[in-house]
DNA sequence: ATTAATCAGTTGCGGATTGCTACTTAATAT
DNA sequence: ATATTAAGTAGCAATCCGCAACTGATTAAT
């Protein structure tokens, strides 16, 4: 087994932190809804058929974490307009993983609309664990490592991959 | 009751079925835990500092769910192990990523130890959405797309990218 | 101007889930 | 034979979730 982390350090990762943002139920499937274009309330509650209250209860955190913005809109100022911050944005590989995961290992799902690269309209790669280099890695080709005791790249080697 | 329903019928993607295995309080750092090499209840329970009922709870339902396998030691028959079976496996990316956007996010955490390429030590690259090409992709740079429309690879393109 | 409809919540309540502690059961160690 | 360990269960209080109905502030309709 390559892959254990030193004990000492196991309970000081960003998991909890993060969890205690968007752990909590429905938080994952109104991420999705955001990264899908929902943006006010009543879309949100009707498209995960959420109770209000959670719903509002959810949305309130994850303003509160900075996942979210919250914005009266100037023309109907009934209107509440969430929007995704950067930092709410770069959940989107995790929320993304874990569908593929779901679509992989669940029971028979379609899986459409399916995400795709704007450029070329192919579908995007599975989320993996990648190298510097960008190769694929597994379970078995990872380890633990202190930060202190990483060697840099050489400069020539980091020269190449930047390019 | 059908208390599991509403993840279920809350859209057409396998987020609702992950989050059926994997979305309850805990499951994420059993996981983490998995992957560093825990195997044992009382391991779990004492890395973790969770409540035992919840912890064989949480147990149970990962095995149930073909995450984890439970057996029973042939040398000591009080022990339990509990491993992570291919399907757990294909977990890490989105633990990784989870724990990646926390450390970047969360309050001030020193990121020590790192996960790093066996091969050369070097950390492995953030978590992020590749285009088949492995550039990498931006919500700027993403939209969905209906399965039934999104128009193959030509052939010599499919090779080279396989090579 | 008055009334209706819409949006974003809030409240109250019953049932489900979680957390804590103590207990149990089976296998091993002394 | 007794103690200890591993892996759970059981009971109970506190919290969380889900449902339905209600509020309050706009905006739309008559």
């Amino acid at each position: 087994m390559g892959l254990r982390e030193p004990f000492d350090d196991a309970g000081e990762c960003g998991l909890p932190s993060a969890l205690e943002a968007i752990g909590e139920r429905w938080s994952f499937l109104i991420l999705r809804g955001a990264f899908n274009g929902l943006h006010h309330f009543e879309e949100f509650q009707s498209a995960l058929g959420i109770a209000r209250n959670i719903l509002a209860n959810r949305l309130g955190r994850l303003v509160e974490h900075g996942i979210l913005t919250r914005t009266p809109l100037a023309d109907d100022r009934r209107k509440i307009e969430y929007r995704l911050t950067e930092k709410g944005a770069e959940l989107l590989p995790v929320v993304v993983g874990l569908r593929q995961w779901g679509e992989r290992w669940g029971i028979g799902i379609p899986s459409t609309p399916v995400l795709v690269d704007k450029r070329d309209e192919q579908p995007i790669r599975p989320i993996r664990i990648t190298a510097h280099d960008k190769r694929e890695l597994g379970l078995a080709d990872l380890c633990w490592k202190q930060a202190a005791d990483i060697r840099p790249l050489e400069e020539p080697v980091r020269a190449a991959i930047a390019a």
